[in-house]
DNA sequence: CGTGATTTTGCACACCTATGCAAAGCCTTG
DNA sequence: CAAGGCTTTGCATAGGTGTGCAAAATCACG
């Protein structure tokens, strides 16, 4: 095994001093000449700065800890997928945490002390259900936070979601344009900021177009929860259901078509909400409100990144708007065919 | 900002010298007595060693870079997650590095020299589309490579997988006694050794039962490449498919349903590979091989670290075996009810 | 060509821990 | 009690880089 190429290497072929060397690879300022000179030994050599070395004493290790829960919802892999090939585009890295189950007070201790042990540049907490201690606590712990998909009131904290009330209110507009008479919510996790938008617009929206909903129950983002709640809802006789994400509504879809034998649309109309890649396949072919990851995504990257080089930056919080996908498990108004 | 406290301020308070502090922490030798009073004083003062420059001295960073092409197919988001878990309670952590769709030579160094620059401790390579180059090149750095659900003949590098010939022969086993005439295949990426190991699996069990397989079309993982290999065995009137992973039997399934209006498994037996959540689904209820996730990734994790720890050690090639799962997608064969 | 302003360069140190080595401490045993 | 073996401890240094400071070099300009 060889020994590492240094600086002092390089240095020592091109005939300058080792913090020439570190001065052209760090960007600071450098007559061309050694620079040239510099750049054809390091070549030579084959070096290539320490990153360690260089974290050790910048304080600043070019990583970024992503927290994540639960990755059998799809949306949170795409998300994933995208943010690992974003921040790799901006010279930075992505160190993964998962969070057990049942995140109790130790594992998030536990978790956060890893992070600060990395001395991680900023955290993207990605997931709905973490609690807001661990929030907090990275918060005081003076590192930049970026919430994902998970808004946190009157925290501080910067935060990107997708446009969850006017998303809900615009499924309201659908269903009551489509001529909808008794119509359900199976809800999104009431403890989360999300699953409460999205009803809050929805609710609200409904009420302004003079119609009741007639039943809500919380689905926890749960797929045995989301069926329980459509059982209790179906039981008050409803022509269509809200979803609060596309993960439920699959759990929904497949319990109403093949245990109580339902078609959908034609006995009720379902709409979701994410438009995960699954939601276009044949089988489902939901009709739901897009969150565009893409942009959520680079958003989240973008405000982060800003924290993190201007301490002082604001920290944002961001909706971006989505579309509603107007697939078959809904039935889609007149005028809008 | 305060300035972090350092061992010497732990050495100071506890009136040792810094070295003590250090051996405490790093496990080394000591007194019950110094060890005592150098973690009296750590709590104290809230002392924590700092992770670089410890790995830079030691040579050693504890992160395992996790190297990973596509999680659209839920295999991989399942594994990620597991991966990630199972390494933190190992003390290692995850660092995610993503390779482009079109993976050049060009982005496959660059990624390895990330690698190297992280100081990565082990490497999994985790996606059935990483070029060979690719792990060649993390070898000859000298770096602990697992090839995960992806084998490499002769190349003496370790690798876990299912055991996917003896997988793909019970698939020919079960269409079988189930009394299918003429069976089709769309096969996994022939590039890849999963999917030829299924195909020959596939194929030498049918032909030990005396059966031909109708046809064989190369499904590439990807789901338009998918139906449109489904679509050709269809002109040759197939009855049974066996698909190469879930991820494209599911668009054949929906292919077949909807927009040929076929019935499966009435006109047509589907069966998979992999048994990834969704395959449980009531859409799509499928039949399918099971990858046993869960033991695959633990496998890999113990066989990388008995790597790191002792350089000498054995790259094994491990298979594990995983059932057949029986569902609703494929007609069952009467002894089997 | 001389003077002052500006850029470039090298020196030395800081970042924080692990570890080889020798001295010191302890325990055991004859 | 002395000698010898083992354990513990402190000293000093390595690991590879960035950066403040002062000296040196370059430049502009009269």
């Amino acid at each position: 095994m060889m020994r590492r190429v240094t600086s002092f290497d390089v240095a020592a072929r091109a005939g300058v001093s080792q913090s020439a060397v570190s001065r052209v690879f760090s960007g600071a300022s450098a007559s061309k000449a050694t620079a040239d000179k510099v750049r054809e030994a390091a070549d030579a050599l084959g070096y290539r700065p320490n990153v360690l070395a260089r974290s050790l004493i910048t304080g600043r290790s070019r990583i970024i800890g992503l927290v994540v829960a639960y990755l059998g919802n799809p949306f949170y892999p795409d998300a994933l997928e995208r943010f690992s090939r974003d921040l790799q585009e901006e010279g930075y890295h992505t160190m993964v945490f998962t969070v057990p189950e049942g995140a109790g007070e130790v594992d998030t201790d536990r978790i956060i002390q890893q992070m600060l042990d990395h001395q991680v540049d900023g955290i993207v907490l990605a997931s709905v259900g973490l609690g807001d201690a661990l929030a907090a606590r990275c918060e005081a712990a003076g590192i930049p936070v970026v919430l994902f998909n998970r808004g946190q009131a009157g925290s501080g904290l910067a935060q990107v979601t997708s446009a969850n009330r006017l998303g809900g209110a615009k499924v309201a507009d659908f269903l009551f344009s489509g001529g909808h008479l008794r119509i359900g919510h199976v809800a999104g996790w009431q403890g989360s900021s999300t699953g409460r938008d999205r009803t809050e617009g929805f609710l609200e929206r409904l009420a302004a177009l003079g119609r009741d909903c007639v039943g809500v129950e919380d689905g926890r983002y749960d797929h045995a929860e989301a069926v329980r709640a459509a059982d209790l809802l179906l039981a008050k006789d409803v022509d269509a259901l809200f979803v609060g994400n596309d993960h439920m509504a699959f759990a929904v879809m497949d319990h109403l078509r093949s245990t109580l034998g339902l078609s959908v649309p034609g006995d009720v109309s379902i709409v979701g909400y994410d438009d995960v890649p699954m939601a276009s396949f044949a089988a489902y072919d939901l009709t739901t409100v897009r969150q565009p990851v893409g942009r959520m995504v680079k958003t989240t990257v973008i405000a982060l990144i800003n924290q993190i080089e201007d301490k002082s930056a604001q920290a944002e919080v961001t909706e971006i708007d989505g579309p509603l996908i107007l697939r078959g498990s809904a039935r889609i108004p007149e005028g809008l065919q």
